[in-house]
DNA sequence: AAATCATTTCGTAATTTTGCGAAATATCAA
DNA sequence: TTGATATTTCGCAAAATTACGAAATGATTT
């Protein structure tokens, strides 16, 4: 019956992590964040997204639950930034995985197939 | 009441590459199929996957969906192999959206807040 | 003590995802 | 034509995701 395999640490890190990129709003907050290591408030990020203030949070909760960001509690605000160590792993991980490939071209012909729905 | 943005392509485009990647199931068999350009059958994957074939039909169509991989008809199987011009797509977005960042070291002081669920 | 403020948590609803087995499809072999 | 094969589609159920407004929290100001 064949041995179906447990998965690697790292195919289940990097589907974690993509779990996380994988709503344009946190990916928007990731790439705010990422840049030249800047931080921000709920309430900046709530005036520029199409999401209401609690939704948003439930966002920052996933984003905090998946390590890559984190909040420094500075009454009455919290000031979010990038996980540093968590970010730096991503980027690793992510690397990695997406440059396994390279060499052979002519591996598969193509042929679009079907549709989604 | 604010500009409540759209996001942009690229933000949109990370986030659907993120989703298809959001699964452990995807990920092992994009690293699958990303090594050295091989391609595989869905019986060859069900074999090793602990999902039926039905599921792992659905995964698949996942990816196709995403457009990460395409099959080649081949009676009575179905080759698969990664679509090579995405993939190459998904990798430089990837790459630039995780380094965007660097410079700047301390700007949150950490602090490790709540738990999920 | 009461009011204010930024943010989160709660309760709820709509939608999507994940998974399965059964049935359908399409092709080749007997 | 019948049977066998690989894979997908269908129908369904359980669970997770996304979203909202209302209420709660925690800290400061009046």
């Amino acid at each position: 019956m064949s041995a179906k395999l447990e998965f690697t640490q790292e195919v289940q890190k990097i589907a974690g992590f993509s779990k996380a990129l994988s709503h344009p709003v946190r990916v928007y907050i990731l790439q705010k964040l990422s840049k030249m290591g800047s931080c921000c408030y709920s309430g900046d990020l709530v005036e520029e997204l199409p999401v209401g203030r609690s939704t948003l949070s439930q966002h920052l909760k996933e984003l905090k639950y998946a390590g890559l960001i984190q909040g420094e509690i500075n009454p009455p605000y919290i000031k979010y930034c990038i996980n540093r160590k968590n970010w730096e792993e991503a980027k690793q991980l992510f690397s990695s995985f997406l440059n396994e490939t390279e060499i052979a071209e002519a591996s598969c012909e193509v042929q679009a197939i079907s549709e989604h729905q």
